[in-house]
DNA sequence: GATGAATGAGCGTTCATTCAT
DNA sequence: CATGAATGAACGCTCATTCAT
């Protein structure tokens, strides 16, 4: 589809563009100019600045995700889910600096505090990864029983403030550190 | 004294806003409306506004520290400062939401960054509670030999994380989730 | 060609507004409102208010220079080439007195030391009609042997100065004054 | 007295301000600071920021004519009297840069318009070492029957442009040079 | 469908002036 | 008398969005 390509052109240089310099350095003229369309055209594909900002992150969490399910141990314990999940998480984020570095940018904003909010609603009805192994890690009795959210955080915020943190040049998270990491997160939430 | 008046007005009208509204929905004009000055009297207490948004981390940051050290357990095992420290952020921060939302505020933005650079390389110089924690953990061999800034991470980032989710009403961070909170943070670094 | 008409508007009305009320009661906003366009439209066609101002000059002169080079008396003697000149400088600045009155302006502030500095450094390079007179007059041995910058005092100061007091009506500067007023200031640099 | 200390403290700091910074550098409050006095004082001496500005600039001017009465070689020839000015016009500014420089960014902006429309009304009334000499020069029939502007501006505009270029460092204006330029500048309005 | 010239509300900041102390 | 804290109009400039081509 040539329609798609341009569609395609603006996404990938909002994003560098947004993960590189952070919302206020990525104009909508900018991030024309380097993808090398007209301003309007931008507008054609997303109705404004904040749509084209929440499709971003939209698709950033598809691409995540497929990375997720490669090779997902399905049927296995949750322990051994729990391990793939995490280690995914920051593999992909080393892999894709720049998908972590714009999804930063995002949480780190207003739409962050929205996106939250209507994911929590909307948990529910939309099963994923994540809720999975909560649910079955509670139903089988391995890990300990605290709200939803608890388990994320204690799951994934060391993941994500080291993965930045190791961006920034602050640590150096190789594949042992990434090991004895999500040993150290498996610890907080087992019981 | 009646010449602080005024810049105390400015403080807590600006930290209160930016807590809210964040960097973006609180713009100098507005602060000063809101705070009953005039502009160009903010300019009189801080040279500028990234003068004044640091100033309003660094106060945070000083009435923070001063209620940890509140019955600090001096002399106690790292175990029982760890619970002190932790538990006191989490009490700090619940007793004052204006000061954690602004600190989030801060901290998800190239200020924070940069106050991140600074911490990490000043960190040798001047001594404070954190620091002590992990050297002292380390020495007697009661938490796990990581870096600095992933101990950090495991004993903190879920606690903020919390924290964040008890103020946007996700979870209910009461002092029994508290508790409970800590102990698997303690897990995540303890040996 | 359209597009040109905004900028001509946009120059027509800067300088105009400039020459007559200078550069303090010439604000961004006043321009873009005298010239019917956005403030913004402004920007479109020059970066900022600095290059706008230098570009005014720029193009004032190099109208100046060509009224300057029709009919010049090429091939003919110092003198006459000279008595060309400075009338024709008169003449110019008499029928465009907005030119005059701009590159007064222009002239009378850190832009004109800038200019004249880059002028004296560059002379040079770019061969000028005011230096070619300079330079035969001392190699035929016609006018005094001074520095260039005392010479172009000395033949123009006199003209720029009476013509700024013609303009705002102090003298009244006729053909009959023009004649002498070269003739003086060529008594001023003959041998 | 007292209280002129202040006065002349805020005169002479506002001088070298503007001389060094122009007026766009020099606001009330820098003039001040360092002149060592209050904001509020400045308006005690002065109504406005206009009066001291055009009140330098007179107390500059009869500094500078009664360096040039010094030795005023009365009852002598037109020609050494105007030889006595021009020289010590130039020597005046040279050893008053600050002076100078001064009168140039004060004639460089709108009070110096007005300055010169004022002079042109009232010079038939109070009469000046100037006039004197072009009205003893036309009753003598030394100097050529000019309109007195165009006289002053064949006399002097050459020597204030060099002195200009001199403290811009663009030629050096030594006495030997000092005494061509006035024989120039004499030859250009004698008969 | 694609473009980019045009727009103007809104930003951070400056500084002459006032007036309560 | 002297002060300087307080003020707010005004400045140069940015950028999301529109719409005629």
């Amino acid at each position: 589809m040539k329609k798609q390509k341009k569609r395609e052109d603006i996404i990938r240089t909002a994003m560098e563009l947004i993960a590189k310099e952070g919302f206020h350095g990525a104009p909508m003229s900018m991030i024309a100019e380097k993808a090398g369309v007209g301003i309007g055209t931008i507008y054609r594909y997303f109705e404004n600045r904040d749509v084209l900002i929440r499709t971003l992150y939209k698709e950033k969490d598809e691409r995540m995700v497929a990375f997720l399910l490669e090779n997902y141990p399905h049927g296995q314990p949750v322990r051994e889910c729990f391990f793939h999940v995490c280690t995914g998480v920051i593999d992909y984020c080393i892999l894709n600096p720049l998908d972590f570095k714009y999804s930063e940018q995002f949480h780190n904003s207003p739409y962050g505090v929205e996106y939250r909010r209507n994911r929590l609603f909307a948990s529910a009805s939309k099963p994923d990864i994540f809720t999975d192994l909560y649910e079955r890690g509670i139903a089988q009795q391995v890990i300990r029983n605290q709200p939803p959210a608890v388990f994320f955080n204690l799951a994934f915020a060391p993941i994500i403030w080291t993965i930045r943190d190791h961006l920034l040049g602050f640590v150096d998270l190789d594949a042992s550190l990434s090991r004895k990491l999500v040993q150290s997160c498996w610890d907080s939430v087992k019981i």
